[in-house]
DNA sequence: CTTAGCACTCAACGGCAAAGAGTGCTAACA
DNA sequence: TGTTAGCACTCTTTGCCGTTGAGTGCTAAG
């Protein structure tokens, strides 16, 4: 079923134009663009077959007609180019990177709003996924009569933090001491199983402080299964001429809110590096008439988060795969400064 | 110009109603309620007197009546009651504080949410103003041969970390040497100020070290000035059948994007415990038919910061404020278990 | 195989009349 | 003198209908 020449021309200059205007494409249209020499009839001609293939929808019969899923499927895959991001857009998106970063959420944060900025779409990316990462170092800090800072830095560089409240027995000196006894016990492990090693081995050790450890079980724990996903540019949905309709519209942001679907959409598609989902492709039918493109980003070589933008299937992949290659790049780099300062200290 | 008993009844007859449905009201639906007992020639002439008082508009002559900002204005100084919100409510509210809190933006984080479900408004708050905040201690953790975490205490017991980088010689024992020495030099000075002085008294004593003490000076500095703002529930634009055309709520979005003017805004209104900006009362032309209700927080009995709600001057101001007060009572209870733990321990 | 021509379809647009909600005014009434 | 019923008037909203125009499918000629 492969298509002719003529078809694959007719077919890219249709979706290039519905991409472009949002309006169904009428072959009238076509036959005007300089590189396709047919008549409008002719076009028709072609079109027609194209429809009965599948590849092309038509609203109403006196309308032009719009691609189908089908159709961005066999653009993604053969027929668009990626184009390298420009300088000034390179630019444009570095610029978001140039603050001051001291935590990986900020990070996250700038790359979201690079995305949905350079796309006009909305952009979404999942916070580092920590169950595979080992830990390297474990670390109380006492900061009040009755609170301390748990600190805890993982191989991959990331730091966590977070207030638990101690007995105000405790000084300065024997948190450090109990700092270095859970670090032995749980360096090297991966995060998922930490908690439980503190949990089991440091109560026989350190029975007299079942609060402490308690809570670090805790804040570990929690911090482990948190399923974090950031938006950026919901203002974009405006952009969507699709989205005219209100309560569509409304609709939509409320799936948004509902935050585990996404989640888990983007969860899936952490092993290859990017991934194109096109309207009914998505498992899921509120999506159906969406796009999701995604892409995982990696900290010491190995995949712990994913980003990429949702809009409606007419989409221009091209340019939305090229500033989610640009944005990658520019995230893995700082992503692994976080790292590189130690890798130089080894 | 004091209105009789009739007009107050009738003018409040007409806010209630058109504050619940969101449509001009006119006569025959007044002389309808049963706690109106006039014909609805009467109410006419009541209308018409109403409205040469500038208490209501008239968007065309065959159209009903609307209530103008005055008439709101009046209706929230003298008509309205503000009841108390229901147990269901307040249970609704409280489980947003209900997780785990180690940090102070979340505790941000689920006061905007919970105002913004509980009131179907826009909602805004500032994160604590550190200005005046005094520093209790500083502390600085190694966390890799180059890295170390920034941990500083105020008086309100707000804690902020950040990472630094160090140059490599330090070692922990070094570092804990530092700390007690800058905690030394500013303990009890406030956040603006103490920037600077690090900055001044640190330099001589410390010299050899003044690239980590730069990073302190910029970590410091860099929290201090951040203004932040977070909103909540912005999907509630939706709701307002005013931002029916697109355009406008783009335009609103936009407005809130930028959130300078905002930000001043509720500054402005941390010395009274309510503040109500009705319609044209609000200084910036932008928001000339929103109202902005807000309110303060505190900790340690100053006030620190404030939030609120937005929307259309139409608002059930009575409900608002009623949230609006139980919501800034939950949230100082939780601000001060952020303190509580020390003052038991003094 | 391509294309010019033609009849046909159907959403979009604009004008128009009817409907309905609300008003102001007047006159009658208590 | 204040209240109310009645009525004419205004003005938006709604639905209808014919026109327009973009686009199609089909046929026949090149």
């Amino acid at each position: 079923m492969d298509l002719s020449e003529r078809k694959l021309k007719i077919l890219k200059a249709i979706i290039d134009d519905y991409i472009d205007t949002g309006i169904p494409v009428g072959s009238r249209t076509l036959s005007k663009k300089p590189d396709l020499t047919y008549s409008s009839a002719t076009i028709r001609n072609e079109m027609a077959d194209l429809e009965e293939l599948g590849f092309l929808d038509q609203p109403h019969t006196s309308a032009g007609r719009t691609p189908s899923d089908m159709a961005y499927r066999l653009y993604v895959d053969r027929l668009m180019h990626v184009d390298r991001v420009t300088n000034d857009e390179a630019l444009f998106i570095r610029n978001y990177f140039n603050t001051r970063v001291s935590e990986i959420g900020q990070v996250l944060d700038a790359a979201a709003r690079a995305l949905s900025q350079a796309t006009n779409h909305i952009s979404m990316i999942t916070a580092p996924q920590l169950n595979s990462a080992t830990l390297k170092r474990v670390q109380l800090v006492k900061i009040t009569d009755n609170r301390a800072l748990l600190v805890y830095v993982t191989d991959k560089g990331i730091v966590k933090d977070t207030m638990i409240s101690v007995p105000s027995q405790i000084d300065a000196a024997y948190m450090e001491k109990l700092s270095n006894m859970i670090t032995d016990k749980v360096q090297n492990v991966s995060l998922k199983n930490a908690a439980q090693i503190i949990k089991e081995t440091c109560m026989d050790a350190l029975a007299e402080h079942e609060t402490v450890i308690n809570e670090i079980f805790d804040a570990i724990n929690i911090n482990t299964e948190k399923k974090e996903l950031f938006f950026g540019g919901t203002q974009n949905i405006f952009n969507y001429p699709e989205y005219q309709d209100l309560s569509k519209a409304q609709h939509f942001l409320n799936l948004l809110e509902t935050k585990d679907v996404l989640y888990k959409m983007m969860a899936n598609a952490t092993d290859m590096e990017f991934s194109i989902k096109i309207g009914k492709e998505n498992s899921y039918d509120d999506f159906k008439d969406m796009s999701i493109v995604t892409a995982t980003y990696k900290v010491g070589g190995e995949n712990i988060g994913s980003f990429g933008v949702i809009g409606p299937t007419r989409m221009d992949y091209g340019r939305v795969l090229s500033v989610l290659k640009y944005v990658g790049m520019s995230l893995n780099d700082i992503l692994s400064c976080f790292l590189e300062t130690d890798e130089r200290g080894k």
